[in-house]
DNA sequence: ACAGTGAGTTTGTTTTCAAAACCTGTCAAA
DNA sequence: TTTGACAGGTTTTGAAAACAAACTCACTGT
């Protein structure tokens, strides 16, 4: 399957990772949630060759998730800022970091340390349900077809008929 | 930087990525939380090749994220199921199944509704403090070092005595 | 005149990826 | 007893992507 064939799979996870579905992409994000916006900012803390990070900041443009602004004039100078559409993808970076610190910290601790302004906390972050308000356990949720179903090729395992073997526990 | 080299940067985002920062294993992970366990049925399910579906099995294996498990026996066959630390990143894929809901569904709409049987209704992931409850805005989180902080290559850029341009904006 | 900066592009090499075909062990039907 | 099917992979080989290093361009400041 192509990278360019994602975007059109009926399934969002698959449209997601059409975008930010690399791991040099999710660290530029990382760095832009950190308020780093140059070009060479990025270059130099992130250890990435130039031709790769130009063209995915080129691609995080074209998908609205990053907006090229300039900051000044002769010559001109741009920076990249997220945009709506990218600061709305800050709970995919959190939930990532939080995973990270719980299951993949050195002995040393965790790395950075997040404080809401709001209530003045050193938090983590956790998904709860809109509904009710409680942390999710995907034991306890239930998958149905949406209007944007496609083919039963998506739909969860569960769902498909298939012929059970005998042996199985 | 090589893929490797990830896994020691002090950086939980790097670590994250250096596990599950890859379009496939997204989507594995992904079909995971759907109940699919074995190699046939990702296979079909994914349009993924054979070699690269068995790579990426074998490291979410060797990364605890999957556990290999028997099903049956003469011959031997296993399935894939996830781990405690496999469950823990589904804040990391509802996250990602939500922004692509609202940001990149198509016209007819979202491909999967989820509901929650704790309280019963059809809900959407939200991402809040855990001191004080509240929805996350990243505007409203400030970023301290931690005591596993390592370079100050990985400091918030903000926190880079950077001398600044006198024309920026 | 010369060095430096910001934001890239070019070039040649190395790594990784992907598609198709192939392999192995077991069972079951013809 | 061959044949075929199924589950779960591995091998092989050509294409795509990433890498490192150098180069470009348009300025600015000394």
């Amino acid at each position: 399957m192509r990278w360019s064939a994602l975007e059109n799979e009926a399934c969002s996870v698959a449209r997601t990772v059409s975008v930010i579905g690399d791991r040099w992409t999710l660290l530029i994000l990382r760095d832009c949630f950190l308020r780093v916006r140059r070009f060479e900012d990025f270059q130099e803390r992130l250890g990435i060759t130039r031709p790769i990070l130009a063209s995915r900041l080129r691609k995080l443009v074209k998908d609205f998730v990053l907006a090229k602004v300039p900051y000044q004039e002769r010559p001109t100078r741009y920076e990249y800022r997220l945009t709506q559409k990218g600061r709305d993808l800050y709970p995919v970076i959190m939930a990532i970091v939080h995973w990270g610190d719980i299951h993949m910290a050195g002995k040393k601790g965790r790395p950075l340390l997040h404080q809401h302004l709001a209530c003045g906390k050193t938090f983590d972050p956790v998904m709860v349900c809109s509904g009710c308000g409680e942390p999710l356990d995907p034991r306890q949720v239930h998958v149905h077809r949406g209007p944007g179903a496609a083919s039963p090729r998506n739909l969860p395992a569960d769902e498909k008929k298939r012929p059970r073997l005998v042996h199985q526990r």
